[in-house]
DNA sequence: TGCTTCTCCTACCGCATTGGTAGGATTAAG
DNA sequence: CTTAATCCTACCAATGCGGTAGGAGAAGCA
């Protein structure tokens, strides 16, 4: 498995306030409802997003979140990273020098193992399928899904962890 | 976190029987002591490639492993497939139907998530990675790096956040 | 001035998985 | 018949994940 529900839902998120007209701040609560997601979950899976400037926040009563940068500018690579940390495809690869190099634990003898290489070229494909993906593409292919068919019924929540 | 140590282990295990003359068996034990990792492990390991017929055993004495088929033909994705189970973006991924298909638990109403399309790119992404990489690759690679003792410019390998 | 509705913060908890160990049963060479 | 190897299964500690609980501030509104 690659990613938590942290992506899959940071994510929804995401997508759903871009589907809002971004004036006036749309409240966790009415996300949460019309995902069917955990309220108080969706709290600390925000504050990454918060954290990572991709939404504002406005306190109080009538409150709530926005974007803070237009959604054609959002790449999934950076919100997949402020979700889920890091992108890595082995435990060694969680911890990057600034210069994007990798401190592997079996090469601190200057000897690049066979797998390094393989992971290092994992990671690529992954990190690019997220770069070619931005915002304002999933909130389209959204709304074009409500055009397409009836409203769903809010009950279709999602257990997600019902795999098998 | 995209891989397990079973990869890891499973990945430098097949290397090293690549690393071999392929005529006689190589035992668990030398693996483990010359990669410098746990023997009961290693046997738990070694049983899943076994069962995706990548290795074939003989027990007794001077027994042992060998690759039974040729590295050039061994791909990376079956390979990681047969050692994690699956290459699942997402928990929902790991069960998918003869053809392919994702079953998702909130598409079971028909309905794409806009999850659901940015996952699959992801996993695409990773499995292209995997099979566009075989094990004669990483054995000849494991091979150089034996004669050439010198350090390798570890950064150099594959830039990391420069896809394009 | 409260009341309500929000964001924000932190501690906790059950559960599944991971990485690893232990102990043995089986098989074959010498 | 001893030794070296594969095989098999049960067990275990640690970790992380998904989620809950219980608040404490902040802002709108009566």
């Amino acid at each position: 498995m690659i990613f938590t529900t942290k992506a899959e839902y940071g994510v929804r998120l995401l997508v759903e306030l871009g589907r809002q007209s971004n004036e006036s701040p749309v409240s966790l609560k009415a996300i949460a409802e019309s995902e069917g997601l955990p309220l108080a979950y969706l709290e600390r899976i925000v504050a990454l997003l918060k954290r990572a400037e991709l939404v504002e926040s406005t306190r109080g009563a009538h409150g709530g979140y926005r974007l803070s940068r237009d959604p054609e500018s959002v790449t999934m690579d950076e919100v997949v990273l402020a979700l889920e940390g890091s992108v890595a495809p082995m435990s060694c690869f969680v911890d990057e020098t600034d210069d994007g190099r990798v401190l592997c634990s079996h090469v601190d003898d200057g000897e690049a193992c066979a797998t390094k290489f393989l992971w290092l070229r994992v990671q690529g494909g992954v990190t690019e399928a997220l770069r070619r993906t931005t915002l304002a593409e999933r909130v389209a292919f959204s709304a074009k899904q409500d055009v397409a068919q009836t409203p769903v019924p809010l009950g279709s929540a999602l257990p997600l962890h019902s795999a098998a």
